[in-house]
DNA sequence: CCTCCACTGGAAACCTAGGCTC
DNA sequence: GAGCCTAGGTTTCCAGTGGAGG
């Protein structure tokens, strides 16, 4: 049903007036106050003080679940210690290890944000670990830098490259004289410490911090805070807060999931050209909010791995590795792609596995074999959607 | 209880892209 | 520009295995 254009800009014209201020309600934003976690910013606080006064903070951990304020926290106290910082020698760095997503890229980041020389500047590619990690200790030596590294989901650089260049680190915070360096890791995952080898678990874990899931009633206050700000008065009734809190408290406390719904609801409420964010609107939103999470997933999916979920998803009761590899070879000759090798194909189906697109799980089934049976968890519109969009993919359906 | 299938998953070798040194 | 190096992805090789059917 086509609007006419005059309609939607009508619309959006009503819309806008739900919004105050959206920002407000962004992911990235971190507001003045993050109420229920005064303890843990005076805790962390109290941790990383000494730097201010040229001594060696702590390395500490943070743990808790996604959306419990970690990052939140850990950001907005780093914030506040460099503004304190009146020497001037506190480097302050942010890295989300799981958007970096490999070894190199961390350290690459890393190193941005510390005065290189022009000629040691990191290059995308090309050099050893081993060199980058020189250029980042001689940088903190020489300039007597105090760096205070914050390295986010730290489980998936262990879990994925072990824990090397953590041991690197923390050897190199003890050593390193003029400058210093202190790691504050934030991990979603609480058994991740298994991983860790203790000399490195020793020094990374010298200060450890939790963070608790919010209840559902702590969860409806920070809404209510935000939706003040974001929102334009009475247009988010209070019914209305208190069924995101609770879809989102459900879960498992994720705050940012919470206001990750009261924004997408107000958007939808918008488009709709409606006065007031309903309870519908957040239904609505909380199925997009779940689709366009897996939709991102496909988007950054390399194109081997989207034409072995392509593969899967041709056959609607599940099947096993011997069969989908079969169909994918011919599928990949249709496209002109470059089939692997099965054991490729089925480590590509354990990664599928993990990110939750599929299931694929390991059964014996007797004389006939063991093998792992694959069964799509999204949905084929969702997919081709996605698969549509890629180039090389082009002529599908 | 034993066999034996259809793979799994570890390990190592190989390939490619890109930076570095000379 | 040649020759070297590394990271990351892939292939090659293969020992290992859970359990239905004998």
């Amino acid at each position: 049903m086509p609007d006419s254009l005059d309609e939607i800009f009508q619309r959006a014209k009503q819309g806008r007036a739900l919004f105050q201020n959206r920002d407000a309600l962004s992911p990235d934003y971190v507001p003045e106050k993050l109420p229920f976690r005064e303890n843990q910013i005076r805790q962390v606080a109290q941790i990383l003080a000494p730097a201010l006064h040229g001594s060696k903070p702590s390395n500490l951990l943070l743990y808790g679940k996604t959306g419990t304020g970690k990052t939140a926290v850990a950001r907005l106290v780093v914030e506040r210690l460099q503004a304190q910082d009146a020497s001037k020698q506190i480097v302050t760095c942010y890295v989300n290890t799981r958007i970096s997503s490999t070894e190199y890229r961390t350290l690459a980041k890393i190193a941005e944000s510390l005065p290189l020389p022009e000629d040691k500047k990191i290059p995308g590619t090309g050099l050893s670990i081993g060199t980058v990690l020189d250029r980042i200790f001689t940088s903190i030596s020489t300039t007597k830098a105090h760096l205070i590294l914050v390295l986010d989901e730290i489980d998936y650089l262990v879990s994925a490259y072990g824990d090397d260049v953590l041991y690197q680190f923390t050897r190199a915070g003890e050593e390193v004289k003029p400058g210093f360096f202190t790691i504050v890791g934030i991990s979603n995952d609480l058994k991740f410490k298994d991983e860790l080898d203790p000399r490195v678990l020793s020094s990374l874990g010298e200060e450890e911090l939790v963070f608790p899931p919010y209840t559902t009633e702590e969860l409806r206050a920070i809404l209510t805070a935000r939706e003040k700000i974001a929102f334009k008065p009475g247009v988010v009734p209070s019914a209305v807060l208190n069924l995101c809190a609770a879809m989102a408290g459900s879960e498992h406390g994720d705050a940012r999931r919470a206001v990750d719904l009261l924004r997408v609801a107000g958007e939808i409420a918008e488009r709709e050209g409606i006065h007031e964010v309903t309870e519908d609107c957040i239904r609505k939103a909380s199925e997009r909010v779940e689709s366009n999470r897996v939709e991102d997933a496909l988007r950054s999916l390399p194109i081997q791995n989207k034409l072995v979920l392509l593969t899967a998803s041709k056959f609607s009761n599940g099947t096993n590795t011997g069969d989908l590899y079969l169909a994918y070879e011919g599928l990949a000759r249709r496209f002109g792609i470059d089939a692997l090798t099965q054991r490729r194909v089925s480590g590509i189906l354990a990664e599928l596995d993990l990110l939750g697109l599929l299931e694929a799980a390991v059964v014996s089934k007797g004389r006939r074999g063991r093998t792992k049976r694959i069964r799509l968890l999204i949905h084929t519109g969702t997919l081709s959607k996605v698969m549509a969009e890629d180039s090389q993919l082009l002529g599908l359906l």
